[in-house]
DNA sequence: ATATAATTTTGTACTGTTTACATTTTATAT
DNA sequence: ATATAAAATGTAAACAGTACAAAATTATAT
């Protein structure tokens, strides 16, 4: 909980009752949720929460680089508080997401010469081993 | 316009008059159009186009692996005949998007043990050169 | 402590993309 | 020519996300 504050202020972000909880909820629950499973999970301990405080406050996070977009999925962005280079598998079989570790620093790229590049995404879909297995 | 019937015969799709053109369209224009510039492209020639059409016809092709689909826009998605491995840059100035050459196959990463891997999306953001120099 | 200002949160209405689905049109085969 | 299958169309609806003004909360100054 203190970390999270801190956090929050390291980035000059005032850290109220709201942000505090999302940015808890995206750290603990690092499955990268939608702002629909952020928001129905957190309106429980706060009632009175909107959706759009929910919003509002991850693209605060983002600004600040806190927190990443994950445009994996067609329909709803995923929201993911780990910020360090990793990649990520989506499963067609279950949906699940997982996260991998991809060095991506050394990533060989032709076509970029003179291009200031500020963020690197790396994804991959195919099937988990659940599904390969378990059934 | 002959060898994209051959392609579209070569995954069994009969090549009516839509599905030809709306294939030509992105494999003319590989700048990753979205739905809604196909349609207006070929509205023009094609009067009775529904858009309800251009996305059947996309998903069509998705999913016999003509296209792909490009999630690297938040809001719209984007289509790429292109299925060969390549990577894409989005400048955060101007919006365009570029391919870039990149070595999918040689990507070190850790925690995919039994995985399947179908698909490997790269993806970069940040400044192209245009952004850079021209302003 | 109180008033004032600034910030944060909220709710509603709206926008725009995508999907569902029934109807119409076009192609194919008998 | 007629029946059957496939493709295309149009409308309506679903749904994520945004704009914005009002309300609530928090901070600041007197």
């Amino acid at each position: 909980m203190s970390n999270i504050v801190e956090r929050l202020r390291n980035s000059n972000i005032k850290p109220s009752y709201a942000r505090i909880k999302i940015m808890e909820y995206l750290m603990e629950h690092p499955v990268h949720p939608t702002v629909e499973e952020i928001y129905q999970n957190l309106v429980r301990e706060i009632p009175t929460l909107s959706k759009t405080t929910v919003y509002n406050t991850l693209d605060l996070f983002i600004r600040h680089n806190l927190a990443r977009v994950i445009t994996i999925e067609e329909n709803e962005t995923r929201y993911d508080a780990d910020t360090t280079n990793h990649g990520h598998f989506k499963c067609e079989t279950c949906g699940a997401l997982y996260d991998f570790t991809v060095d991506e620093d050394n990533l060989a790229t032709r076509g970029l010469g003179d291009f200031v590049v500020t963020e690197k995404h790396v994804y991959f879909k195919g099937i988990c081993k659940k599904c390969l297995y378990n059934q």
